[in-house]
DNA sequence: ACTTTGTATAAGAAAATAACTATATTATGA
DNA sequence: TCATAATATAGTTATTTTCTTATACAAAGT
């Protein structure tokens, strides 16, 4: 009752495959990455990803909509940051296999 | 000169996302959790994972293009495998995340 | 009230994905 | 050689994604 533990159940599949597609983009995943230890009103993510504020705008709605990130307003700017633990545990994990010294 | 290790070089982040999009579909992360022990034949794969012969060989073609599975021809079969270590690893993170007891 | 700053939304075009059907290819076995 | 099994490819169509431009909305400052 612990190893068919594999991904096998199709509820499974399809909660990784929403995380996975929510984060197979990017600039999501930068805008995950910007978010990992803080939270950041919309133009800070802007400035430290790229791309133009409709655009970035338009992926954060995307991961708001995914429940990825969550937003609160604080006067004039809206500060996002990540509201699914797990992903903050894929993004740890993207880390520990991509930027690992092994890449040489 | 350890801690800018966040996914920040663009190399790493386009490398990342390579990975992700190729697990982001649901027939596709099942062949690779189908593979992740097993050197499988296709048709075997198709078994487990369901849809059509056609639609299993594409994308299992998408993985081989992307350098994530391998193939060779044993007689009339082909065998599959993963190749990039790196997605074996990712795999069982995603099951780390998603296949544990917290989500009841 | 007007302006500025920060953010969201709409509309549309272009490109990428996905799936299906049918057919081709390759190897084995009779 | 013919039939069959295993896999791949082609051609199409439908859907989804992504980006751009322009505009709307909301709060704050003057």
């Amino acid at each position: 009752m612990s190893d068919m533990t594999l991904l096998e159940k199709e509820e499974d599949i399809e909660k990784a495959t929403k995380a996975l597609k929510a984060m197979a983009h990017p600039l999501r995943l930068k805008i995950l990455c910007a978010l990992k230890n803080d939270e950041l009103p919309v133009l800070e993510i802007v400035k430290q990803v790229g791309s133009s504020q409709s655009n970035i705008s338009q992926h954060i709605d995307i991961l708001r909509t995914k429940e990825i990130v969550e937003s609160r307003r604080d006067g004039n700017k809206i500060l996002c940051k990540v509201k699914d633990v797990k992903i903050l545990k894929l993004v740890e994990n993207m880390q520990a296999v991509f930027c690992t010294a092994d890449d040489l």
